[in-house]
DNA sequence: GATGAGGTTGGAATG
DNA sequence: ACATTCCAACCTCAT
């Protein structure tokens, strides 16, 4: 019997190495290809206008390469268990396939969902894409607990066995008998939302440096990886945070959405390390995806991953509120031009370097303004594209000292870390062009500059660095 | 349970 | 320019 079929988009805005769809195609007469759109869900209200530019860059671009197929994208607006009860009578529904999602909004938002299939006697197929590995997996593999260590990671998954290899895009030929009914009116029902609709102001974007959507990533992968030397000798930390053009590839957000295999990903670097010396995880590219597969386990595996309180593996810290220093921090106000100029880098593009994550992330929590995670965590979801559930809260609390790393007293200071790779604070100069005027030994530490000079470039003295001696002593480790 | 080693990416002073 | 040492003493994991 020949299926009706919708394939259920979420995260994997992709065709290659999408194997949900591959599944829904096979025995199928009718495919629905589905994103439902729903910005008040309570995991959307927080996401900031870059953010929806990147999805609907993705959605547009998924659309059209459905089109190539004959076939196309319907974009549903509302939530998950209201739309499909509809949309399993109206299309006569009898498959639904999706790309399996470990973070835990999505799984009780999926059980949910597969309740009303069953209900309704649609089968559900769901496959691992989004990670290198199943995440389940790697928990079993640990006696059911998330590994808490890089190493224990690493020794879990080289038990298991490289990742599985992707999959090609389904073509034509595969689509020859599949056919997607659109009516005239396809646009007007199903069509790709607008900024607007999304209760979003078009008015306040600057230029789009990272367009969503899987052609852009294969585009960004390809260019990246024919730079073999430079692929062989990537090593993290020897990259800077403050280069006027970003010093790695930026392809995070195009695996956050999946407009890029990991999968994919993975493979082309093993096809460029082939036969060559090259660096090793943790600071190698690979390294690099298996961070993420080490913190999405974390995520699965850890209650209230995104949470101090109810978290196991979280010190229990004595954090202070104060809205001032945090609106300060967030709107790139604290007088500390290292920090204000990523900040501002951060509401401006979409995408700050791991490194001045790490710079900002320090001063907001343990290093300076002893602020929750937390209160980070919202911000960085807002306005990061490529913000991830698992990676956000797992990297928060490892800069605050709270889970995984424990070295509180390795502070990153806002004045000398950014000298490092930009003495002349250039990289300042281009966030904060209202400091142009001075002199570039004051450009890290304008307060030590003569008033005139300040008062030139208007602007506000920072704080003074507090010395982290004194802030260790508040630090409560429960039990 | 005690002990020591090691932990993706600190800073400052010293060679 | 780059490597080493100290700072002060966190945590987890292996033995």
């Amino acid at each position: 019997m020949a299926h009706t079929c919708i394939h259920w988009f979420r995260k994997g805005l992709r065709l290659h190495d999408n194997p949900a769809l591959v599944a829904a195609l096979r025995d199928c007469k009718e495919i629905y290809p589905v994103f439902v759109l729903d910005p008040c869900a309570p995991n959307n209200v927080n996401i900031g206008i870059n953010r929806w530019k990147f999805l609907i860059g993705a959605l547009k671009d998924l659309d059209c390469s459905l089109r190539k197929l004959n076939s196309r994208l319907f974009v549903v607006r509302g939530n998950p268990e209201e739309v499909f009860p509809k949309l399993f009578q109206k299309w006569k529904v009898t498959r639904l396939t999706y790309e399996y999602d470990t973070e835990p909004f999505s799984l009780r938002r999926d059980k949910e969902v597969v309740r009303l299939a069953e209900a309704h006697g649609v089968e559900i197929i769901y496959k691992v894409s989004h990670t290198l590995y199943n995440i389940d997996r790697i928990i079993e593999e640990n006696n059911g607990k998330a590994p808490l260590t890089y190493n224990r990671l690493q020794t879990l998954v080289s038990s298991i066995g490289p990742p599985k290899r992707p999959i090609p895009a389904p073509t034509s030929d595969d689509m020859k008998d599949v056919k997607t009914p659109c009516s005239e009116k396809h646009e007007e029902n199903y069509g790709i939302s607008t900024l607007e609709k999304l209760y979003q102001d078009p008015e306040s974007l600057t230029e789009e440096l990272f367009p969503g959507g899987e052609q852009e990533a294969m585009r960004r992968l390809d260019q990246h990886m024919e730079r073999k030397e430079w692929v062989c000798d990537f090593e993290k930390p020897q990259t800077s945070p403050n280069s006027l053009s970003p010093s790695t590839t930026v392809l995070s957000p195009y695996m956050t959405f999946g407009c890029l295999s990991v999968r994919t990903f993975w493979w082309s670097l093993t096809d460029v390390y082939q036969g060559k010396k090259h660096s090793q995880p943790p600071v190698s590219l690979h390294g690099q995806l298996l961070w993420r597969e080490f913190f999405y386990t974390a995520g699965l595996g850890i209650p209230n991953f995104d949470k101090m309180e109810g978290n196991p593996v979280c010190t229990q810290v004595d954090w202070d509120s104060n809205s001032e220093y945090l609106a300060a921090w967030a709107e790139a106000r604290t007088g500390f031009p290292f920090i204000d100029a990523i900040m501002t880098q951060l509401r401006q593009e979409g995408w700050i370097h791991h490194l001045a994550r790490h710079a900002v992330a320090c001063f907001l929590t343990r290093g300076d303004l002893w602020i929750s995670w937390e209160e980070g965590q919202r911000v960085f979801e807002e306005l990061l594209l490529d913000g991830d559930w698992s990676l956000n809260a797992g990297n928060w609390q490892w800069l605050s000292a709270s889970t995984f790393f424990h070295q509180f007293f390795r502070v990153y200071s806002p004045i000398a870390f950014g000298k490092k790779t930009d003495k002349n604070g250039d990289y300042i100069k281009k966030y904060l062009p209202h400091l142009k005027k001075y002199p570039a030994q004051y450009i890290y530490e304008p307060w030590k500059a003569p008033r005139s000079v300040q008062e030139a470039a208007g602007c506000i003295v920072g704080r003074k660095h507090k010395a982290p001696s004194v802030l260790d002593m508040l630090i409560k480790k429960k039990k």
